[in-house]
DNA sequence: CTGTTAGCGCGTTCAT
DNA sequence: ATGAACGCGCTAACAG
């Protein structure tokens, strides 16, 4: 590999002008930057970012936190933080803790000792005190899917609560009375929150809460499967499940269909997340939008702004979720 | 951040025994090895990565490139490579080509200059012989999902033809000789594979190859939905459909039982890939496994092993396929 | 506008 | 067993 100094003797010039004319940030004359232009392309030369890195302590790299990096969810999350980060010709670097606060704090760490220059956190099992605290630390972070009253500015996040009542709303306007509500696991901050809207709702159209209607899933396929199996051996009647993801909603419809149930003629669902797969089975979901590879985006547009100062990035922290009225609930039969 | 420098000052020893105790190549006496380690300690002492590098020419991160960063087969494998490097403390730093030369190429060009110590790479529209030429390069590559023959040792593949072969052999085995057959894009090459095998099979039953029921697809979901919407308005009889991909046979199917079809009854599908999702709606789909997350572990072992000379880091190179049946497909109706 | 020089933090010879 | 000194490839003052 050819280095700056191979490029500076062919040139004929300096070191320093070489590295000018890479970083374009004092003027050089025209006549030696093509000299020296010239002279790195006859030498294929690629600069060790290694030694940029360590000369200009800026690594231009980024770390990347979640909890995992496979499903529906963290897949276009990464594509847009990766795609949005490399347009300005930086890199990402991931690394995966799973929920675990050990593995979360490690995972801080090994990006932190990595030299990256911000670091971009979804992690849910760490308390808002660690973070408040990274936060006045040397490296800039932006949390996704976490809202911090105190450090408010770098976080992007989803207005969960309201995406949980626009779900429940839309049940209850059809004339349901008797809902079952799926939800993710409580140590989450996003499933309380939905919980939280859901709760709105129901009082916005005097329906009680029913406990024996609620099941604390875990977001995954199989825990709408387990939802369902244990909700249909208590004896309660229901006309509606409200689901706190897409995935339980897939799994709770799946079990009703093994029982030959129609859906939603029988029973009405809402998702939620908007993930591609269940617009594609039938009945195609209803459910409520969660942006989530905007919010990759934006996390992404967040440091490209605030780190490497790029006038260009135009940052949004706030997401609003919609539903998407497709066919999994109906008004109930009676 | 603490340097080395402030640790040797701590514990009244040279620069250089600090960087003993870290590599521990050469001795160092009991007494000031623990007098460095509580130095370290104390000052919570995280060695400079990016200083290690240059210094050592090693930078013990390891370059992903994948055509895209989400849908159900990259996540897997993205986690397993994380997961397995992590543990031997490389990091892995990832970028996306999306299927387009140039950015392949790109992306090689980027993770190079970077300085990782290793490629893994899971790139389609590149050609044998510039890998080939990447092969003899400084930096090792090894290559997912793709089997060159000039440099098998280090290719990760699996046997799509045979995979191919079984999911076809599935159907005619049941009788079914009307068959539709969605492929994925054929200048993939596990596309082409698949297609390979599902040919053999049919030669196998004396079954004639119909290119009117066949439609090349992208793949995804609305790739089956266009390949089936295509399939209904041709007018030929067909009581089974092969698709070589899990994703196109949801898409195909949701598009069935849109119109109301009864499936497997009035038609039978296969899929291949075995991703979750399919497992989880009715009718659980049949198909052909594909361990992409096996391989994605061995690829990182593969570096493991043959860069950083981890000796409990035993790779395996060829995959096979394995037929899994559930409910998608039975015998044709007459 | 351009060249000289001193680090960035660490690994690695050489001596001792 | 340990310390001094040099170099990895590049950036960033400081001169000129």
């Amino acid at each position: 590999m050819a280095t700056i100094y191979d490029v500076s003797v062919l040139a004929g010039v300096s070191l320093a002008t070489v590295s000018r004319v890479m970083n374009n940030n004092t003027k050089v004359s025209e006549k030696t930057r093509q000299k020296v232009l010239s002279a790195m392309d006859q030498l294929g030369y690629r600069p060790n970012t290694i030694a940029q890195s360590l000369a200009s302590s800026r690594s231009n790299s980024v770390g990347v936190l979640v909890s995992q990096l496979d499903g529906p969810y963290y897949g276009p999350m990464m594509t847009e933080i990766e795609t949005a980060l490399r347009a300005g010709n930086k890199h990402v670097i991931i690394a995966a803790d799973h929920s675990v606060e050990s593995q979360e704090k490690d995972g801080v760490e090994f990006l932190m000792s990595r030299g990256c220059d911000a670091l971009i956190l979804d992690v849910e099992a760490v308390d808002d005190e660690y973070l408040i605290n990274l936060h006045k630390g040397n490296t800039p972070i932006v949390l996704i899917n976490r809202y911090i009253e105190e450090i408010s500015d770098c976080c992007v996040y989803l207005d969960n609560e309201l995406g949980g009542y626009l779900a429940t709303k839309h049940i209850l306007s059809q004339g349901h009375t008797d809902l079952a509500y799926v939800s993710g696991p409580l140590y989450k901050l996003d499933a309380q929150d939905r919980l939280l809207g859901h709760k709105r709702a129901l009082k916005e159209f005097n329906v009680d809460f029913d406990k024996t209607l609620f099941y604390e899933g875990n977001f995954r396929e199989f825990g709408g499967s387990d939802a369902m199996n244990h909700l249909f051996t208590i004896d309660k009647p229901f006309t509606a499940v409200v689901c706190a993801s897409d995935q339980m909603a897939s799994g709770a419809i799946a079990v009703c269909l093994e029982k030959g149930m129609k859906i939603p003629e029988e029973l009405s669902f809402v998702g939620y997340d908007n993930i591609p797969f269940p617009q594609y089975i039938s009945p195609k979901l209803t459910t409520v939008n969660n942006p989530i590879h905007e919010m990759g985006k934006m996390a992404a547009f967040w440091v490209l702004k605030h780190v490497y100062n790029d006038p260009k990035a135009i940052v949004e922290n706030t997401f609003i979720p919609q539903l998407i009225v497709r066919d999994s609930a109906t008004s109930p039969h009676k």
